[in-house]
DNA sequence: CATTTCACG
DNA sequence: GACGTACGTGAAATGA
């Protein structure tokens, strides 16, 4: 990597390897250089108003001490320097008098924090620049240069892109706040150009913050992709007449003067007569008292205990590699952040997230987190695996936090970097491998307190842990999980992942996964992880999910959401983690002979297409297919969308398909092949696990706006039925020897509640009394006998009932039947007088989410809806449908789900050996003995009919085969 | 990385 | 009468 102050004309390429100095083990003269005046901004924004008892604000204080607090302990940084901007006016006003020129006045709150930051950190003996005229960028810049001469590696603590540039030979960035590495990569990322280049592209695209002017019309994006192209800026600036946009082109050529300039704004001088030697950048003892007593006048109790227990544990003060344990069986060190301060504060974000979290690798450490996890009763864990998908990974290791702030981490299956293994005795373990305890001890020792019945085990997303320790023999229970907590109170409101949830509750954001793993293509897998990092993200998960409990679980009670979560939504949890692992059986044959079937259609079909365009084109395009069947054909369609292309799907063409325009028939034929076969008959191959010979999707349980489940990776709630084309895939799902498929189906399960909760008489008796409900509903509106009904009124019926459950409209009605609006609006007119309980339940429910936000299902779920109020009629109408479909779709969600959860016991009782493997909305695929099918079959049909007792009665169909074709 | 299309209930 | 339409999902391919 070349010196990122020079400006040689290499083309932009991706950065080789990045350096990365802030990494764990660094060399004792490793030199910090913390922007105290970007940091005391980032923490007064960041932290929420803090006051000290005479009324003084000190937020952006706390977050500045955490920070430096932080810094050196985690990094034993011993060379360190806090610099500082000075007064306003630079060397750069001299030549550009507008620089920064409309930077407003730092806010009242902040002002009187930037002296009392001064004191915090001679407090803590950390030596503090800054010097009149020149920015403390440049202070940072000639420092790093001074110390890269001496070849001591330089990590500068700051996120302001403005220093990006100092990125690379030696020099890295660190973000204390996102806890993030910045590196030539992280750099590549953010300007798309090596840092050598960050200033050329700084002086195209300008900086409004800075009132760095640039050049007008060009941004980072584009900026990058010239200095990619062009080498750096002087080269760009001569060439400029070569650049084919000519607005563009225009641009740079009137500009270029302005483009120099904004080059010599941003470029660091690094060359600045410092204040204070380089050698004199060193951190002191400081005076424990003096520093005590600092801490002690702003209030910052919970600081105060860390830096007491520093001093006690060894007489030093801050350092990492002697943190203090946490005594969690006297739970004394483990105090969180427990606010104290003012009534100001806000207690949720007093979270600042760093407790001092232990590596556990001895049996003694195991036995003491033990022991005060049962003292404490309650405890969160994390598992940590070597990939995602639960029934065949590794476990790799166990976070545990039994309060918050004390959390540790247990490696068990953590590997060297060149893959040594560290199992069984410790004596024997390589040196170069991470010293651990071997996982059948851990396991061993962890079964008794993961299986206690009065120990409570919460984690986030337990599915998934449920699967990795049953794969050990071990059960959790009893336990509480925080992704449902929050799914339950907070459906449609915000997703339900741990780093958004921690934002939400904590205002903190934890270290995410990709910057412990890596991304792309340097991603390693969590057994390659060294162990300090690994300790800090995963006993940071625990810890966080131990919070968001804290958070969360007390207001299941007051919000009436204890009952929806317990017996629905938790029971489910072990549920479907059995299903996910239990996978269903997959015929590779099958599937491989469908493919290269459609794959010879498909070939066949392309040069039929090709032949009638006449032209060879991508078919699978549908940018090109619209350009060939409407400009060049001249086929009546028209444009749409704001990205102005053809639509070209299904509902665009079956109408000229049907005119006998040929090609556009051999084209929808080509898309239903091609997606069967992409989708379905290839992929599904590829998903076919090796040690199990066996499909196992992932059921998500908190994603849906309803309730409902979703199915990933591979989706097996949407495998073909509709087509007779399709349909055959469902062969190749298959029965194991000697046992059969069951599927059991809800009939019209929609409909019925539509009925219930509406309170609808009429189609309630046709409920009771089995009639066929689309026939009864068209001879109702139709005013056709029912011994004359015809198949073309019941099709209108029918879809008019379905538009019922999805919040009806006379457009979508009359689309869907091929009618106008207006005759669609004439049947909802007449469905709405036959049925009139049912216009009163469609109004109440509009009303009632407009007033709380919500709608309820049958079960008391709340379903969040957004834009109930919006102004736009648009907007609004769309969350009224949803406010309608909601409670529909919702309370069948909530039916099978009571239904999956009674399956398991009653089979059990019943000596029934048959199995659950999916769930698809309104059915379930068991896999049964031969012998038991029609018992098992009965079994659950009655279980899934009695899952509800309403007005209506409640339906389910079941059929058995050797494969999901002849079992639905 | 967003858009388009289409598979299911 | 506005505004753009049925509700809920996930995956693959294209192309900027």
């Amino acid at each position: 990597m070349t010196d990122a102050s020079q400006t040689d004309a290499s083309p932009a390429a991706p950065p080789a390897a990045s350096v990365e100095p802030a990494a764990a083990a660094k060399p004792a003269d490793a030199l910090y250089l913390v922007d105290g005046s970007g940091f005391i901004f980032r923490a007064f924004h960041a932290i929420p108003p803090l006051t000290r008892s005479d009324g003084t604000p000190v937020n952006a204080v706390m977050g500045f001490t955490n920070m430096l607090m932080k810094l050196l302990a985690d990094h034993h940084a011993e060379a360190v320097a806090v610099i500082f901007d000075s007064k306003r006016l630079t060397f750069r006003n001299d030549f550009y008098p507008d620089y920064k020129a409309h930077r407003p006045e730092p806010p009242e709150e902040l002002k009187p924090q930037f002296g009392i930051i001064r004191e915090a950190v001679e407090a803590f003996c950390v030596p503090s620049i800054e010097l009149e005229g020149f920015e403390a960028d440049d202070l940072i810049a000639t420092y790093a240069r001074l110390a890269r001469e001496q070849g001591r590696p330089v990590t500068i603590v700051s996120s302001d892109k403005d220093l990006m540039q100092l990125v690379g030979d030696g020099v890295g960035m660190l973000d204390p706040m996102k806890n993030k590495t910045i590196g030539v990569e992280e750099v590549f990322e953010k300007f798309g150009v090596t840092p050598d280049k960050v200033v050329d592209v700084q002086a195209l695209a300008g900086d409004p913050i800075d009132n760095v002017p640039g050049v007008p019309g060009i941004g980072v994006k584009t900026a990058a992709q010239l200095i990619g192209e062009y080498g750096d800026l002087e080269a760009l600036l001569e060439r400029a007449g070569e650049i084919k946009q000519p607005k563009r082109r225009q641009a740079l050529i009137d500009n270029a003067e302005l483009a120099r300039v904004s080059k010599r704004l941003v470029k660091l001088d690094d060359h600045v007569e410092v204040p204070t030697p380089l050698e004199d950048l060193k951190v002191r003892e400081p005076d424990h008292e003096k520093l005590l007593g600092f801490l002690r006048q702003q209030g910052f109790r919970s600081i105060i205990t860390r830096v007491e227990n520093e001093i006690r544990a060894d007489g030093r003060l801050v350092d990492g590699a002697s943190a203090p344990q946490p005594t969690a069986s006297t739970g004394e060190a483990a105090t969180g952040e427990a606010p104290a301060l003012s009534p100001t504060a806000n207690p949720r974000a007093q979270f600042d997230g760093k407790g001092s979290y232990e590596l556990v690798q001895t049996a003694e450490a195991l036995d003491r987190w033990i022991a005060a996890a049962y003292e404490a009763g309650t405890l969160a864990v994390d598992t940590e695996t070597d990939s995602l998908t639960a029934c065949s990974c590794k476990l790799v290791g166990i976070s545990m936090a039994v309060e918050q702030g004390a959390a540790c981490y247990i490696p068990v299956g953590h590997v060297g970097p060149d893959g040594a293994k560290a199992e069984g005795s410790l004596d024997l373990v390589p040196s170069d491998a991470p010293k651990q305890l071997p996982v059948d001890e851990v396991v061993a020792k962890l079964k008794p307190l993961l299986e206690d019945p009065t120990v409570l085990k919460i984690g986030h997303n337990l599915k998934f842990d449920i699967q990795v320790f049953g794969s050990h023999g071990i059960r959790l229970a009893p336990i509480d999980d925080t992704m449902l907590l929050s799914y339950v109170l907070e459906t449609g409101l915000h997703g339900h992942g741990m780093d958004e949830l921690a934002k939400l509750h904590c205002g903190y954001t934890p270290i995410t996964y990709d910057q412990v793993t890596g991304t792309g293509k340097s991603r390693v897998t969590f057994d390659r992880v060294a162990l300090d990092k690994a300790t800090e993200y995963a006993a940071e998960d625990a810890d966080v999910t131990l919070r968001l409990h804290h958070a969360l679980k007390p207001r299941l009670v007051p919000e009436r959401m204890i009952t929806l979560y317990e017996t629905i939504e938790r029971p489910l949890i072990p549920v479907v983690a059995d299903m996910e692992a239990e996978g269903i059986l997959v015929d590779r044959a099958v599937l491989s002979d469908l493919s290269r079937d459609l794959g010879a259609r498909l070939a066949e079909l392309e040069t039929e297409v090709h032949r009638l365009a006449g032209h060879p084109f991508n078919v699978g395009s549908p940018k090109q297919l619209g350009e060939v069947l409407f400009a060049e054909m001249g086929l009546a369609g028209g444009k749409k969308g704001k990205t102005g292309a053809y639509s070209t799907d299904s509902a665009t063409l079956e109408p000229l398909a049907e005119q006998g325009h040929d090609i556009v028939q051999k084209v929808l034929d080509w898309r239903q092949l091609a997606k069967l076969k992409s989708t379905y008959t290839d992929s599904l191959q590829q998903q076919i696990d090796q040690k199990t010979g066996r499909v196992h999707t992932s059921f998500a349980l908190a994603i849906t706006g309803t309730g409902r489940l979703s199915s990933t990776d591979p989706n097996l709630q949407n495998i073909p039925i509709r087509t007779e084309e399709g349909r055959k895939i469902r062969r190749a799902f298959i029965a194991k020897p000697g046992h059969v498929l069951l599927s059991v189906d809800y009939s019209q399960i929609e409909l019925r509640l539509v009925a219930e909760m509406a309170g609808i008489e009429a189609l309630k008796l046709a409920f009771r009394e089995g009639i066929d409900i689309h026939a009864m509903t068209a001879s109702q509106v139709f005013g056709v006998p029912l011994d004359q009904m015809t198949g073309e009124i019941r099709r209108k019926a029918k879809a008019i009932n379905f538009g019922i459950i999805y919040g009806i409209s006379g457009f979508g009605l009359g689309r869907q039947l091929g009618i106008s609006a207006g005759e669609a609006n004439a049947f909802i007119k007449t469905y709405l007088e036959r049925f009139s309980e049912l216009a009163a339940f469609m109004d109440r429910t509009k009303e009632f989410c407009r007033r709380n936000g919500y709608v309820t299902t049958l079960f008391g779920r709340r379903c969040h809806i957004q834009g109930i109020a919006e102004k736009n009629p648009a907007r609004r109408q769309f969350a009224e449908r949803q406010a309608i479909n909601a409670p529909i779709q919702g309370t069948a969600a909530d039916i099978i789900k009571r239904a999956m959860i009674r399956i398991p016991p009653a089979l059990a009782d019943a000596g029934l050996k048959g199995r659950m493997l999916l769930q698809v909305h309104d059915e379930l695929v068991l896999e049964v003995p031969e012998a038991e099918a029609a018992k098992t079959a009965d079994l659950v049909r009655q279980t899934m009919e009695a899952a509800a007792s309403l007005g209506v009665p409640l339906v389910a169909e079941a059929g058995t085969g050797h494969s999901w074709a002849e079992a639905h």
